[in-house]
RNA sequence: GGUCCUGUGGCCGAGUGGCUAGGCAGAGCUCUGCAAAAGCUUCUACAGCAGUUCGAAUCUGCUCGGGACCUCCA
């Protein structure tokens, strides 16, 4: 078997990964800043990061995840009268900063809930992590590299420039930098405008406020993540994972922190996943395009045709390549949530065939069948192309279909490449891409309904046992109105699927 | 303006120089009381121009689109 590659945005290739601690991984994703809801751009990074852990896990490694909250403000706009993002808001709605925090970190994580997103192994706050943070500007400034001014503190690039290679993570020259000719307001306390804030000075009016050696104030933009990774997953750790659009300063920023107080660039490989985008355009609150993840259940958004189930969109989102933009669509979407529905029924198809066949009857056909669920591993090693693993499992469809409709003969696979049919389908798409039978995870599967279902299967079946299709039909149909679908199979059988 | 990415059939998308990606939609057929589903067959491709090569969607150059970052941003 190969062993994982992955594109590492540090080095600008794909690299085979080697965890540092043989057995063990660790891995740092930038969480969400919960000071508004989620939306559909946010829900890339979680699924795609979700399904790195639940993959890493399954290959055996034990994996400490960690994702952050940010729950202290930070600016709205750098320099402008120094607006704290949270307690903005939290005065608009009239509520307690926390109270804020609490309502949409309650929402993060029921839409992650939606998405059978695994909870991460650390969930670190940053207002949990103010000490920490405090602590990591302090030892910036006694190495030199940064200054403080009137209660703020920023961080000196261009010296720290002259020594580490900033802005290798995300292409960037410092010259290119220092010529930015962009000219913002409150930029006089800074020595070069590239510099960036670790502490800003709380104005009178900022709710979110601590004490720290240089007066009252909340911490920059930056610095809670290197604080927080270096807490719980040392000076150097495995992978740090975000969207693409925090390389710049974000990552950047991490970085420099990060050697100056640790003396290492703190992760080895730094993956990015690629934007969603609607109509070819980023989904961000400044394009005014964004759909939340609330409105994408719901469908309660002028944009959206129909509600999404949430697997839906995990599929939707996995049948692209995670560092791909992907553009979103009604169209899109909708053949995404029937793509799953068929590949899903597959499966269930799947897991009825007996694994006895001692030999194949037809070689050929199983030898295909063998190599496709080999190349799935190969797939998912290649930097995780989930788009290419799904489009292998798909081809294994018809052959499943073909079994069950008995185009195909029930012994031409043999037993051994049933089974390794069934167990890369449930490591893939249960294991490893986290997906869950809509049935289920809408709740409508009880077992008090799947007995009144299979009453009124059997009374159907009696009806059209005496051809009162009249009786059969309302049943079918009125079933249909609920979005419960009976379809007759070719054995005499009814098999249910959920509209 | 700078840096980088990208342009694939009706839609979405994968593509390591030579072999049908895949999904959704369309057409025909089979099966079926009728449906639905499924199976089989099938139609639309690689932005344009030039080059490298025996051979290019894949490499190079140019042109024209689109996008991201450079500011909070997943």
């Amino acid at each position: 078997m190969t062993k994982l590659k992955v594109y590492n945005s540090y080095t600008r290739q794909k690299e085979e990964f080697e965890p540092m601690v043989p057995g063990y991984v660790g891995m740092y994703v930038c969480g969400p800043t919960v000071s508004g809801e989620s939306h559909l751009g946010h829900a890339r990074p979680f699924i795609t990061f979700d399904v790195l852990y639940r993959y890493l896990t399954h290959m055996g490694l034990k994996v400490r995840y960690v994702r952050n909250i940010t729950d202290a403000g930070h600016f709205e706009e750098e320099g402008r009268a120094a607006e704290d993002k949270i307690s903005k808001k939290a005065h608009i709605e009239m509520l307690e900063p926390m109270e804020l925090v609490q309502k949409y970190t309650n929402l993060f994580h029921w839409a992650m809930k939606q998405f059978n997103n695994l909870d991460p192994s650390i969930e670190p706050t940053a207002t949990g992590h103010i000490v920490e943070q405090i602590e990591m500007i302090r030892k910036i400034i006694s190495e030199g590299y940064a200054y403080e001014k009137n209660g703020s503190v920023y961080f000196d690039v261009k010296k720290y420039a002259e020594k580490y290679p900033y802005g290798k993570l995300s292409g960037r020259v410092m010259d290119d930098l220092l010529e930015t000719t962009r000219e913002l307001e409150g930029q006089d306390e800074k020595k070069n405008k590239q510099d960036f804030a670790l502490w800003k000075a709380a104005p009178p009016e900022h709710i979110m406020r601590w004490n720290s050696p240089w007066g009252e104030g909340f911490p920059g933009w930056h610095i809670e993540c290197s604080a927080m990774a270096t807490k719980y997953l040392g000076k150097e750790f495995d992978i740090h994972g975000g969207g693409m659009d925090l390389q710049f300063p974000h990552h950047e920023s991490e970085i420099a922190q990060s050697t100056i107080c640790n003396n290492h660039v703190p992760a080895r490989y730094w993956m990015h996943n690629n934007m969603i985008t609607i109509n070819g355009k980023k989904m961000g609150k400044s394009y005014n395009n964004v759909i939340k993840l609330s409105e994408l259940f719901t469908g309660n958004h002028p944009l959206l045709e129909q509600a999404y189930h949430p697997m839906a969109v995990r599929f939707f989102i996995l049948q692209t390549h995670y560092r791909s933009t992907l553009d979103f669509s009604n169209d899109a979407l909708q053949a995404a949530q029937k793509g799953m529905k068929r590949m899903w029924e597959a499966y269930d198809v799947l897991k009825t065939f007996s694994q006895s066949n001692a030999s194949a009857g037809d070689a050929e056909l199983d030898a295909r069948c063998s190599n496709l669920v080999d190349e799935l591993d190969e797939f998912m090693n290649d930097d995780m192309n989930t788009a290419k693993v799904l489009a292998g499992m798909f081809e294994l469809v018809p052959v499943i279909n073909g079994i069950r409709d008995k185009h195909i003969a029930a012994d031409a696979l043999s037993g051994a490449t049933i089974q390794k049919m069934q167990q890369a389908f449930k490591t893939y798409l249960e294991d490893v891409f986290g997906l869950l039978d809509e049935r289920t995870a809408s709740g409508i599967d009880n077992g008090k309904l799947d007995g009144v279902l299979q009453l009124l299967i059997d009374i159907r079946k009696e009806a059209k046992g005496r051809k009162d299709f009249a009786t059969s039909d309302k049943i079918r149909n009125q079933l249909l109105d609920l979005g419960i679908l009976l379809k007759d199979e070719k054995d005499g059988g009814v098999s249910i699927s959920f509209a």
